[in-house]
DNA sequence: CATGAATGAGCGTTCATTCAT
DNA sequence: CATGAATGAACGCTCATTCAT
């Protein structure tokens, strides 16, 4: 049987959604067809339907990698101290804002708001939600855990903020460019912030040394 | 007087715009199309053109209300004082977002994030910025020029800082749902960090009754 | 009865004409809408239907008079000289294509050949090749009945070439300009070749004066 | 080799342009809509736009073959004695003429008229303008290399005549119809007229067998 | 496995004309 | 007499998906 390995069907997955992923963040979603899909491919459309069902099964799976990476940005700080490890995980999240326009997220956030209706969508959605959010939630809880977190205030509240701003932050950057919104500045505010709901009394907020960038 | 009275043709500008208002919300900007308008507004497509000029004018028109009310919402606390006219601010937000998904927010989410490679609606986008980050960052500068606030941190970055928080938490109750991400919490969050960086030092966070909700 | 005068009406049916006149001068025939000839006219679409019925009775009564024109710039040479006649006559015609993109004959030409399938406009495009056609050939005839000419050729076959030639000269002014169809080499070459059919043998061909421009 | 064959697509290309052919010369270009052409072909409307972006490019297409024969009918005379390639030529354009109504000449003449304002259909027009004129000169010119020709005028302003000449014809034949405008007679009128700015002297006009029908 | 030609409902917009006032 | 708001059929064009080869 002509049965093609395993490795070489991956592959050629893997040239199409990477064709895809051009495409999407030069175009947008919308804005996307899969004509441009196809072409940037360099294959056809009946070869590009052949591994993906439609448009939208190419940028769910193209997400899906996102997220993974989003994921082990927030785990990872296995060894590391709390506080540090929230900072890496901020770090991290300022540098993909800062570079919004380069990747996906864009795509991701148009293609939320603009299916927020559609039923099929909402699964996604709320797939997203809680991976974010539950990235952030272990990132705090294992330090309250340690003691080096006191919060006042209940972590999952906490997180839900950092969630809420981090998506804003995306969000800024996206529509008016991350020049603009001042990044670094940002960053350094809600550093203090965090550090004033996490560790109330500590290095009352000013300290440079103890800022986690 | 065959030509009809300026109340009339204003009532019917009116009739239509809020025609377009309810499928805008019900669909979607880009999912309503004339043709949903035309047999919302029981008129004609001439009787609508003939009022505006295409979708978008339609659109801009109706955004052109809300970004009004938004001002409205961050001046108005003239007399009142700082710590309270932040605090109404902020209720007020967490009012609209409760009510994301009835009102034209998501609509203009969408119009902007869908539009962002399109130079036209880059104005749009621009001048949204520079509003509500003027609204907010008077609100806070007249509370420092007061006295009332010592922000360890310039005021400026703690107005993007709190924009792009109200702009994530919009986002998150536009997907999300509002009921998800807890808004109350999160509002709470909020007024805790800001009162660190506003007041530092000032009745160590937790107090219930300090909270201006 | 508050019947308003000849005049009155008249006056305003002329405004609204040469209000029309400037439109399809502007934009021609079919780019011209009644929505402009009404702005032009400062009137409203009810005035401007009372008095025309229909955008091509506007423009048709805008056609009457170019043609009465024409035929006054034919006629009129009573008292003169056959050739010179001609010769005034063509000179005309020079004015008038030099003049062509701002006159109404584009919007003729335009007019005629789009209507080319439509019975109606039939009706006027044989009144206009008849009225041109024997405006020509009285030129013509009335110097043989002089004996002042002598063709070789039927008069009637030369009238209509004389036609068919200044009606491509319109045309090439027309989509070409005027400037780029050198229009004075091609009336001397014309007049060259009219006194060779009208006047054989007289003044072999080339002589400065007897041209008759 | 599911790729079908070149000629295949050529051939449904020509399906295609033959079909837009028969609307363009029933209905006149502003007159032909898309669904006209696309009802002509028997096709889809994807299936048209699949092969010509819009109904512009298929005019285009089509008005270039035109051309093309125009340009052979112009050449070819090579071995022939000027006067007879002149002949040739003019009895060709006759032809033409005789059949407009039948040929794509009015669709040309309509669309040139009616984007005479259009920058982009400029550049055509001039292009029009200088395959026609250059063809004619060449026709002359070589026969006044040859020294066949003696003309006491420049050839540039005959051929120019000519070209405005033919134009004209064409015109008139489209408009009145070719019955009414003797176009045998004026061919016979053209050719004494060349043949006289031509050859000064020669055979002084009327010969009949000298004239080249 | 792979191709790419083909589909067709749907889009946003225009404009000559009418007629209630 | 005069107004101008209202009509609605028709326009050129798009694009995700299918399926005969």
């Amino acid at each position: 049987m002509p049965k093609v390995s395993e490795t070489r069907k991956d592959a050629v997955r893997n040239d199409i959604l990477e064709a895809a992923g051009r495409v999407f963040k030069r175009k947008g979603y919308e804005a996307a067809s899969m004509k441009d899909i196809v072409a940037e491919s360099g294959r056809s459309f009946g070869g590009v339907y052949l591994y993906y069902a439609n448009k939208e099964q190419l940028f769910l799976e193209l997400i899906g990698r996102v997220y993974r990476e989003m994921n082990e940005s927030a785990e990872g700080g296995e060894g590391t101290a709390p506080w540090e490890a929230v900072g890496r995980f901020l770090r991290d999240q300022l540098a993909r804002a800062a570079d919004a326009d380069n990747g996906l997220a864009p795509v991701l956030y148009e293609y939320l708001i603009v299916g927020r209706k559609e039923e099929r969508r909402m699964k996604l959605i709320g797939e997203r939600h809680d991976a974010v959010f539950g990235a952030i939630e272990r990132l705090l809880r294992s330090g309250a855990e340690a003691g080096t977190f006191r919060p006042t205030i209940p972590v999952e509240a906490i997180a839900l903020t950092v969630m809420s701003f981090l998506d804003g932050m995306f969000f800024e950057s996206i529509v008016s460019g991350p020049e603009r919104i001042r990044l670094d500045d940002q960053f350094r505010v809600l550093s203090d912030m965090l550090r004033s709901v996490l560790m109330p009394g500590e290095a009352s907020a000013v300290t440079e040394e103890g800022n986690p960038e």
